[in-house]
DNA sequence: CTTCGACGACGAGGATGCGCATGGCTGGTT
DNA sequence: AACCAGCCATGCGCATCCTCGTCGTCGAAG
């Protein structure tokens, strides 16, 4: 596993080489965004959203168009709008100054973990199909009797997510873990709501099962 | 097939090895409860409950919570005491000292035969069958004789449990703990009621006996 | 046969979990 | 600068499920 740390202050970078190689990793280390971009493809990209020659989220939106890359933001304690933007533009989790090395390695294996299989399928396929439905991850369209849906992105995500596992029950908690990430503990109705939202674009062509207690279940109609 | 002797006596120890190299069994012994449990993993446990560093039967629970292991209780004569509680804790069998060679493989044979359908589908698809009657984890779906049943939460569960373990008597405690996480203490006609429940949903297809002051025991009808 | 303890049947009460509608907020768009 | 689509939080209503008490019944032991 490669990782690619994007890092301008050489302490702190140096102490976080030497933490990730002794667990394992393969570590690379640049100090500026436009090394960032041009370094070789990594699995996970640490970034510093304080970089100084350019502002870390347009580093954070061009790594999210590379596919596969899993990226893990660094701020400063407190700057709590940067964490929520760097999410927002795609991130898949964030650490603040100062972090404890058992903390961030944790992180990026949850971050690989959930990475896996998208990664694995999106290397495969990137196609997914259940009766009538069809959805291309790549162009993220979907179709159902060749008809296109429009869907929003959580949507889409939520879709996708249950259609890869078509005929399986998948638990609240692992869509709350990977649709967003983060999960959070309130009990919340927001979930809830995009089922209904699918549920009502899908019309029948596509089941979506409630599992009471578990999580739901999409079935061909 | 791989058996541990959990026996604090060298002599009898001794002679157990013996026995069941003989029969063909590869034999691993060991002498105290927390050798026990670092212990490689083995198909069948043969348990002394008399143990001098620990109460035999939380080494028992803890196996217990290891899928895929059988476990024989062994106890001296007149503890009858004991031997119930070993089953309530989900022991498989049990067998009382001084017994003979010939009992103890023919025990040991038992059990095997009767965990062998649990441990092979347990290890590759995660899916029951008793008979008529096909429980399919992932999808939480059951079907009776190609007819799909609608089973509330608990009632899966239960249902999982038994089957899981089809032909072997599970405890009233063994079910609590499983089933509800931590055991409560007040009596109650809760798992009854559940029991009912099944009973009426499967009909017939599937029995489930009242083995009265232990537990219950699913078999084929 | 009697007695005792455990289980089965049943029926509320309460707790739980979900669907849905609404309103505020934010980032992107024109 | 104003607008708008998308997203999230909240609250209420409802259906379902779980729980638990009581009583009747049955099996086991003496």
């Amino acid at each position: 596993m490669r990782i690619l740390v994007v890092e301008d202050d050489d302490r702190v970078a140096r102490g976080l080489l030497t933490a990730l190689r002794h667990a394992g990793y393969e570590v690379h280390r640049v100090g500026t965004a436009a090394a960032a971009l041009a370094a070789p493809p990594a699995d996970v990209v640490l970034l510093d959203l304080g970089l100084p020659d350019a502002d870390g989220l347009d580093v954070l939106r061009e790594l999210r168009r590379r596919q596969g890359v899993a990226v893990i933001t660094v701020t400063a304690r407190g700057e709590e709008r940067e964490r929520v933007l760097g999410l927002r533009a795609g991130a898949d989790d964030y650490v603040v100054k100062p972090f404890g090395t058992a903390e961030l390695l944790a992180r990026i294996e949850a971050v690989l973990r959930r990475t896996r299989t998208a990664r694995a399928s999106s290397e495969s396929s990137r196609s997914l199909e259940l009766g009538p439905l069809v959805l291309d991850a790549a162009s993220r369209t979907v179709t159902l009797r060749d008809v296109p849906l429009s869907l929003t992105r959580k949507e889409f995500d939520l879709l996708a997510l249950l259609v890869g596992r078509a005929g399986a029950v998948v638990s609240r908690d692992l869509i709350v873990d990977q649709v967003w990430q983060s999960h959070w503990e309130a009990p919340s109705r927001t979930l809830d709501t995009h089922i209904a939202a699918l549920r009502g674009k899908l019309g029948d062509g596509v089941r979506i099962e409630t599992i009471r207690g578990v999580g739901y279940r999409v079935t061909e109609a």
